[in-house]
DNA sequence: CCCATATAGTACTAAACTAGTCCTAGATTA
DNA sequence: TAATCTAGGACTAGTTTAGTACTATATGGG
Protein backbone atom coordinates (compact mmCIF):
# COMPACT_ATOMS: atom_id res chain seq x y z
CA UNK A 1 0.00 0.00 0.00
CA UNK A 2 2.39 2.48 1.10
CA UNK A 3 5.90 2.61 -0.29
CA UNK A 4 9.15 3.85 0.50
CA UNK A 5 11.70 3.40 -2.52
CA UNK A 6 14.78 1.35 -2.34
CA UNK A 7 17.14 4.26 -2.47
CA UNK A 8 15.67 5.46 0.77
CA UNK A 9 15.59 2.01 1.82
CA UNK A 10 19.14 1.86 0.99
CA UNK A 11 19.67 4.75 2.43
CA UNK A 12 18.83 3.72 5.99
CA UNK A 13 20.58 0.57 5.77
CA UNK A 14 24.03 2.98 5.17
CA UNK A 15 23.21 5.08 7.97
CA UNK A 16 22.22 1.78 10.42
CA UNK A 17 25.64 0.79 9.31
CA UNK A 18 27.43 4.20 10.36
CA UNK A 19 25.48 4.10 13.54
CA UNK A 20 26.60 1.07 14.78
CA UNK A 21 29.87 2.03 14.54
CA UNK A 22 29.75 6.30 15.28
CA UNK A 23 33.52 6.73 15.71
CA UNK A 24 34.59 5.14 12.59
CA UNK A 25 35.71 7.04 9.40
CA UNK A 26 33.87 4.78 6.83
CA UNK A 27 34.76 5.24 2.75
CA UNK A 28 31.93 4.76 0.22
CA UNK A 29 33.53 1.26 -0.93
CA UNK A 30 34.13 -0.04 2.71
CA UNK A 31 30.33 0.66 3.26
CA UNK A 32 28.96 -0.76 0.03
CA UNK A 33 31.52 -3.75 0.60
CA UNK A 34 30.32 -4.24 4.41
CA UNK A 35 26.08 -3.70 3.47
CA UNK A 36 26.76 -5.92 0.05
CA UNK A 37 24.93 -2.76 -2.06
CA UNK A 38 26.42 -1.54 -5.16
CA UNK A 39 29.30 0.73 -4.40
CA UNK A 40 28.09 3.71 -6.99
CA UNK A 41 24.69 3.21 -5.13
CA UNK A 42 26.12 3.98 -1.98
CA UNK A 43 27.96 6.89 -3.18
CA UNK A 44 25.25 8.39 -4.57
CA UNK A 45 23.08 8.21 -1.13
CA UNK A 46 25.85 9.58 0.77
CA UNK A 47 26.83 12.23 -1.26
CA UNK A 48 23.01 13.36 -0.71
CA UNK A 49 23.01 12.78 2.71
CA UNK A 50 25.45 15.06 3.39
CA UNK A 51 23.93 17.31 0.89
CA UNK A 52 21.22 17.05 3.60
CA UNK A 53 23.33 17.43 6.56
CA UNK A 54 22.98 13.81 7.98
CA UNK A 55 26.53 13.01 7.54
CA UNK A 56 30.07 14.64 7.61
CA UNK A 57 32.78 14.31 4.89
CA UNK A 58 36.21 14.61 4.67
CA UNK A 59 37.93 14.02 1.15
CA UNK A 60 41.38 12.96 0.25
CA UNK A 61 43.27 10.82 0.99
CA UNK A 62 41.96 8.78 4.30
CA UNK A 63 38.90 10.75 3.52
CA UNK A 64 34.89 9.58 4.58
CA UNK A 65 31.79 9.94 5.91
CA UNK A 66 30.84 10.12 9.61
CA UNK A 67 27.13 10.72 10.92
CA UNK A 68 26.76 14.24 11.39
CA UNK A 69 24.80 13.52 14.76
CA UNK A 70 24.50 10.88 16.99
CA UNK A 71 21.96 8.11 16.05
CA UNK A 72 18.98 8.81 18.47
CA UNK A 73 19.19 12.45 17.03
CA UNK A 74 18.18 11.39 13.32
CA UNK A 75 14.79 10.47 13.02
CA UNK A 76 12.93 8.78 10.30
CA UNK A 77 11.20 11.23 9.10
CA UNK A 78 14.27 13.17 8.69
CA UNK A 79 15.70 10.21 6.23
CA UNK A 80 12.97 10.35 4.31
CA UNK A 81 12.78 13.68 4.26
CA UNK A 82 16.57 13.96 2.86
CA UNK A 83 15.55 11.65 -0.01
CA UNK A 84 12.25 12.03 -1.15
CA UNK A 85 11.70 15.32 0.09
CA UNK A 86 8.81 16.51 1.72
CA UNK A 87 6.09 14.76 -0.64
CA UNK A 88 2.86 14.10 0.78
CA UNK A 89 0.58 11.20 0.44
CA UNK A 90 -1.27 12.64 -2.18
CA UNK A 91 -0.84 15.27 -4.48
CA UNK A 92 -3.32 17.97 -3.44
CA UNK A 93 -1.58 17.74 0.51
CA UNK A 94 1.16 19.31 -0.59
CA UNK A 95 1.90 23.04 -0.33
CA UNK A 96 1.24 24.37 -3.46
CA UNK A 97 -0.98 22.38 -5.48
CA UNK A 98 -3.91 23.08 -6.99
CA UNK A 99 -5.91 20.36 -8.47
CA UNK A 100 -8.99 21.00 -10.69
CA UNK A 101 -11.32 18.94 -8.09
CA UNK A 102 -10.67 20.78 -5.41
CA UNK A 103 -14.15 22.71 -5.13
CA UNK A 104 -16.48 19.18 -5.35
CA UNK A 105 -13.24 17.52 -3.56
CA UNK A 106 -14.20 16.12 0.08
CA UNK A 107 -11.22 14.06 1.10
CA UNK A 108 -8.54 16.11 0.45
CA UNK A 109 -8.45 17.51 4.18
CA UNK A 110 -8.67 13.90 5.20
CA UNK A 111 -5.39 12.83 3.59
CA UNK A 112 -3.92 15.61 5.14
CA UNK A 113 -4.11 14.88 8.14
CA UNK A 114 -3.37 11.18 7.99
CA UNK A 115 -0.26 12.39 6.16
CA UNK A 116 0.08 14.80 9.39
CA UNK A 117 -0.04 11.61 11.72
CA UNK A 118 2.21 9.71 9.68
CA UNK A 119 5.03 12.16 9.79
CA UNK A 120 4.64 12.81 13.59
CA UNK A 121 5.24 8.54 14.12
CA UNK A 122 8.21 8.72 11.66
CA UNK A 123 9.34 11.53 13.80
CA UNK A 124 9.42 9.89 16.78
CA UNK A 125 11.55 6.75 15.37
CA UNK A 126 15.10 7.18 15.53
CA UNK A 127 17.94 5.83 13.68
CA UNK A 128 19.13 4.18 16.86
CA UNK A 129 16.22 2.37 16.41
CA UNK A 130 16.14 1.42 13.38
CA UNK A 131 19.38 0.40 13.56
CA UNK A 132 18.11 -2.37 16.22
CA UNK A 133 20.63 -0.35 18.82
CA UNK A 134 18.04 1.17 21.04
CA UNK A 135 19.45 -0.93 23.94
CA UNK A 136 16.70 -2.13 25.70
CA UNK A 137 17.25 -0.07 28.58
CA UNK A 138 15.24 1.17 30.67
CA UNK A 139 13.31 3.88 28.54
CA UNK A 140 11.17 1.63 25.97
CA UNK A 141 12.10 2.95 21.98
CA UNK A 142 8.71 4.24 20.20
CA UNK A 143 8.77 0.93 18.13
CA UNK A 144 9.20 -0.91 21.88
CA UNK A 145 6.64 0.43 23.94
CA UNK A 146 3.40 -1.21 22.54
CA UNK A 147 2.95 1.75 20.12
CA UNK A 148 2.15 4.81 19.93
CA UNK A 149 4.39 5.54 17.50
CA UNK A 150 1.87 8.14 17.44
CA UNK A 151 1.09 10.74 20.27
CA UNK A 152 -1.88 11.53 21.52
CA UNK A 153 -2.46 15.62 21.37
CA UNK A 154 -3.89 17.77 19.38
CA UNK A 155 -3.37 17.62 15.85
CA UNK B 1 8.12 11.16 1.75
CA UNK B 2 5.01 8.55 1.30
CA UNK B 3 2.64 8.39 -1.06
CA UNK B 4 -0.33 6.86 -2.78
CA UNK B 5 -0.89 6.58 -6.46
CA UNK B 6 -3.51 9.17 -8.15
CA UNK B 7 -5.57 6.22 -8.66
CA UNK B 8 -6.36 5.47 -5.21
CA UNK B 9 -6.85 8.88 -4.31
CA UNK B 10 -9.52 9.34 -7.24
CA UNK B 11 -11.00 5.92 -5.93
CA UNK B 12 -11.50 7.95 -2.20
CA UNK B 13 -13.20 10.79 -3.99
CA UNK B 14 -15.77 8.35 -5.83
CA UNK B 15 -16.22 6.35 -2.44
CA UNK B 16 -17.12 9.64 -0.59
CA UNK B 17 -19.07 10.65 -2.98
CA UNK B 18 -21.22 7.60 -2.80
CA UNK B 19 -21.12 7.61 0.78
CA UNK B 20 -23.08 11.38 0.73
CA UNK B 21 -25.85 9.65 -0.72
CA UNK B 22 -25.92 6.15 0.48
CA UNK B 23 -29.27 5.22 -0.59
CA UNK B 24 -28.62 6.07 -4.41
CA UNK B 25 -27.45 4.39 -7.42
CA UNK B 26 -24.76 5.97 -9.20
CA UNK B 27 -23.67 4.80 -12.62
CA UNK B 28 -20.08 5.57 -13.88
CA UNK B 29 -21.32 8.47 -15.79
CA UNK B 30 -22.79 10.41 -13.04
CA UNK B 31 -20.09 9.89 -10.82
CA UNK B 32 -17.48 11.30 -13.21
CA UNK B 33 -19.89 14.29 -13.75
CA UNK B 34 -20.34 15.27 -10.04
CA UNK B 35 -16.64 14.74 -8.89
CA UNK B 36 -15.00 15.96 -12.32
CA UNK B 37 -12.81 13.19 -12.81
CA UNK B 38 -12.40 11.52 -16.43
CA UNK B 39 -15.24 9.04 -17.18
CA UNK B 40 -13.02 5.96 -18.36
CA UNK B 41 -10.92 6.63 -14.97
CA UNK B 42 -14.13 6.23 -12.76
CA UNK B 43 -15.38 3.28 -14.65
CA UNK B 44 -12.07 1.23 -14.34
CA UNK B 45 -12.11 2.16 -10.70
CA UNK B 46 -15.08 1.24 -9.67
CA UNK B 47 -14.66 -2.17 -11.30
CA UNK B 48 -11.83 -2.61 -9.32
CA UNK B 49 -13.75 -1.28 -6.46
CA UNK B 50 -16.38 -4.21 -6.95
CA UNK B 51 -14.28 -6.67 -7.84
CA UNK B 52 -12.66 -6.17 -4.18
CA UNK B 53 -16.25 -6.19 -2.31
CA UNK B 54 -16.04 -2.46 -1.55
CA UNK B 55 -19.31 -1.80 -4.00
CA UNK B 56 -21.98 -3.51 -5.46
CA UNK B 57 -22.90 -3.28 -8.86
CA UNK B 58 -26.22 -4.14 -10.78
CA UNK B 59 -25.45 -3.77 -14.84
CA UNK B 60 -27.98 -3.06 -17.50
CA UNK B 61 -30.58 -0.22 -17.87
CA UNK B 62 -30.74 1.77 -14.64
CA UNK B 63 -27.76 -0.33 -13.48
CA UNK B 64 -25.12 1.50 -10.89
CA UNK B 65 -23.09 1.14 -8.11
CA UNK B 66 -23.72 1.14 -4.57
CA UNK B 67 -21.33 0.79 -1.70
CA UNK B 68 -21.19 -2.90 -0.66
CA UNK B 69 -21.56 -1.53 3.06
CA UNK B 70 -22.17 1.48 5.34
CA UNK B 71 -19.52 3.88 5.29
CA UNK B 72 -18.58 3.42 8.38
CA UNK B 73 -17.83 -0.24 7.93
CA UNK B 74 -15.02 0.92 5.05
CA UNK B 75 -11.72 1.93 6.21
CA UNK B 76 -9.25 3.57 4.48
CA UNK B 77 -6.16 0.82 5.24
CA UNK B 78 -9.60 -1.61 2.96
CA UNK B 79 -9.77 1.23 0.30
CA UNK B 80 -5.65 1.27 -0.24
CA UNK B 81 -5.91 -2.66 -0.48
CA UNK B 82 -8.29 -2.67 -2.78
CA UNK B 83 -6.07 -0.55 -5.12
CA UNK B 84 -2.34 -1.28 -4.12
CA UNK B 85 -2.70 -4.39 -2.92
CA UNK B 86 -0.57 -5.42 0.21
CA UNK B 87 2.26 -3.79 -0.79
CA UNK B 88 4.33 -2.72 2.04
CA UNK B 89 6.94 0.01 3.12
CA UNK B 90 9.61 -1.76 1.83
CA UNK B 91 10.38 -4.75 -0.40
CA UNK B 92 11.86 -7.05 2.40
CA UNK B 93 8.69 -5.83 5.05
CA UNK B 94 6.38 -7.94 2.02
CA UNK B 95 5.62 -11.60 2.42
CA UNK B 96 7.84 -13.69 0.70
CA UNK B 97 10.78 -11.50 -0.92
CA UNK B 98 14.43 -12.35 0.03
CA UNK B 99 16.41 -9.27 -0.29
CA UNK B 100 19.72 -10.33 -1.32
CA UNK B 101 21.42 -8.01 1.75
CA UNK B 102 19.00 -9.53 4.33
CA UNK B 103 21.85 -11.27 6.21
CA UNK B 104 23.69 -7.74 6.72
CA UNK B 105 20.32 -5.99 6.74
CA UNK B 106 19.77 -4.50 10.74
CA UNK B 107 16.84 -2.23 9.96
CA UNK B 108 14.03 -5.06 7.63
CA UNK B 109 12.08 -5.60 10.94
CA UNK B 110 12.32 -1.91 12.42
CA UNK B 111 10.63 -0.84 9.08
CA UNK B 112 8.04 -3.48 9.36
CA UNK B 113 7.04 -2.45 12.48
CA UNK B 114 6.85 1.17 11.09
CA UNK B 115 4.57 -0.45 8.62
CA UNK B 116 1.89 -2.32 10.63
CA UNK B 117 2.05 0.71 12.97
CA UNK B 118 0.76 2.66 9.63
CA UNK B 119 -1.31 -0.24 8.67
CA UNK B 120 -2.89 0.26 12.25
CA UNK B 121 -3.46 3.49 11.93
CA UNK B 122 -5.43 3.16 8.38
CA UNK B 123 -7.77 0.42 9.61
CA UNK B 124 -9.09 3.20 12.12
CA UNK B 125 -9.84 5.97 9.74
CA UNK B 126 -13.20 4.96 7.96
CA UNK B 127 -14.78 6.37 4.99
CA UNK B 128 -17.16 8.06 6.68
CA UNK B 129 -14.70 10.49 8.04
CA UNK B 130 -12.78 10.37 4.65
CA UNK B 131 -15.96 11.76 3.48
CA UNK B 132 -16.05 14.26 5.69
CA UNK B 133 -19.36 12.97 7.37
CA UNK B 134 -18.66 11.76 11.06
CA UNK B 135 -21.19 14.14 11.89
CA UNK B 136 -19.58 15.97 15.16
CA UNK B 137 -21.64 13.52 17.11
CA UNK B 138 -20.71 12.78 20.78
CA UNK B 139 -17.96 9.97 19.73
CA UNK B 140 -15.20 11.71 18.41
CA UNK B 141 -13.43 10.69 15.58
CA UNK B 142 -10.01 8.87 15.23
CA UNK B 143 -8.75 11.67 13.13
CA UNK B 144 -10.50 14.48 15.40
CA UNK B 145 -9.41 12.69 18.83
CA UNK B 146 -6.15 15.20 18.82
CA UNK B 147 -4.94 11.62 17.83
CA UNK B 148 -4.22 8.13 18.20
CA UNK B 149 -4.29 7.26 15.12
CA UNK B 150 -2.12 4.52 16.34
CA UNK B 151 -3.61 2.60 19.52
CA UNK B 152 -1.88 1.77 22.00
CA UNK B 153 -1.55 -1.86 22.60
CA UNK B 154 1.24 -4.98 22.24
CA UNK B 155 2.88 -4.83 19.03
C1' DC C 1 55.60 18.59 -7.04
C1' DC C 2 53.02 14.91 -8.43
C1' DC C 3 50.29 11.04 -7.82
C1' DA C 4 46.96 8.09 -5.39
C1' DT C 5 42.80 8.19 -2.95
C1' DA C 6 38.62 10.18 -1.67
C1' DT C 7 34.43 12.90 -2.20
C1' DA C 8 31.26 16.41 -5.25
C1' DG C 9 28.43 17.20 -8.83
C1' DT C 10 26.13 16.41 -13.05
C1' DA C 11 24.45 14.07 -16.98
C1' DC C 12 22.70 10.10 -19.06
C1' DT C 13 20.35 5.50 -19.92
C1' DA C 14 17.42 1.64 -19.16
C1' DA C 15 13.78 -0.40 -16.80
C1' DA C 16 9.62 -0.28 -14.24
C1' DC C 17 5.45 1.62 -12.98
C1' DT C 18 1.36 4.77 -13.47
C1' DA C 19 -2.26 6.80 -15.68
C1' DG C 20 -5.24 6.92 -19.11
C1' DT C 21 -7.75 5.07 -23.30
C1' DC C 22 -10.10 1.84 -26.15
C1' DC C 23 -12.50 -2.21 -27.54
C1' DT C 24 -15.31 -6.30 -27.02
C1' DA C 25 -18.44 -9.09 -24.22
C1' DG C 26 -22.27 -9.84 -20.99
C1' DA C 27 -26.56 -8.39 -18.42
C1' DT C 28 -30.91 -6.00 -17.90
C1' DT C 29 -35.04 -3.67 -19.09
C1' DA C 30 -38.35 -1.09 -21.85
C1' DT D 1 -34.50 -6.10 -30.19
C1' DA D 2 -32.50 -1.89 -29.21
C1' DA D 3 -30.72 1.03 -25.64
C1' DT D 4 -28.15 1.36 -21.49
C1' DC D 5 -25.34 -0.16 -18.26
C1' DT D 6 -21.26 -2.96 -16.14
C1' DA D 7 -17.03 -6.59 -16.87
C1' DG D 8 -12.76 -7.47 -18.43
C1' DG D 9 -8.78 -7.12 -20.85
C1' DA D 10 -5.31 -5.09 -24.01
C1' DC D 11 -2.74 -1.30 -25.27
C1' DT D 12 -0.13 3.26 -25.19
C1' DA D 13 2.10 7.32 -23.53
C1' DG D 14 4.19 9.49 -19.88
C1' DT D 15 6.63 9.75 -15.69
C1' DT D 16 9.47 8.07 -12.16
C1' DT D 17 13.07 5.22 -10.34
C1' DA D 18 17.34 2.92 -10.31
C1' DG D 19 21.61 2.52 -11.79
C1' DT D 20 25.89 4.07 -14.36
C1' DA D 21 29.51 7.02 -16.09
C1' DC D 22 32.24 10.93 -16.33
C1' DT D 23 34.51 15.15 -14.83
C1' DA D 24 36.01 18.18 -11.16
C1' DT D 25 37.85 19.02 -6.58
C1' DA D 26 40.16 18.22 -2.12
C1' DT D 27 43.73 15.92 0.78
C1' DG D 28 47.92 13.80 2.10
C1' DG D 29 52.15 11.14 1.25
C1' DG D 30 56.29 10.04 -1.23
Amino acid sequence: MLRISKLTDYATVILARMAAEPERRFTAGQIAGETHLAAPTVSKLLKQLHRRALVNSTRGLHGGYLLARPAAQITAAQILDALEGPVALTECASSESHCCIESSCLVGRAWQRVNLAIRRSLQEITLLELAGLSGGGAQPSALDRGFPVLKRGPL
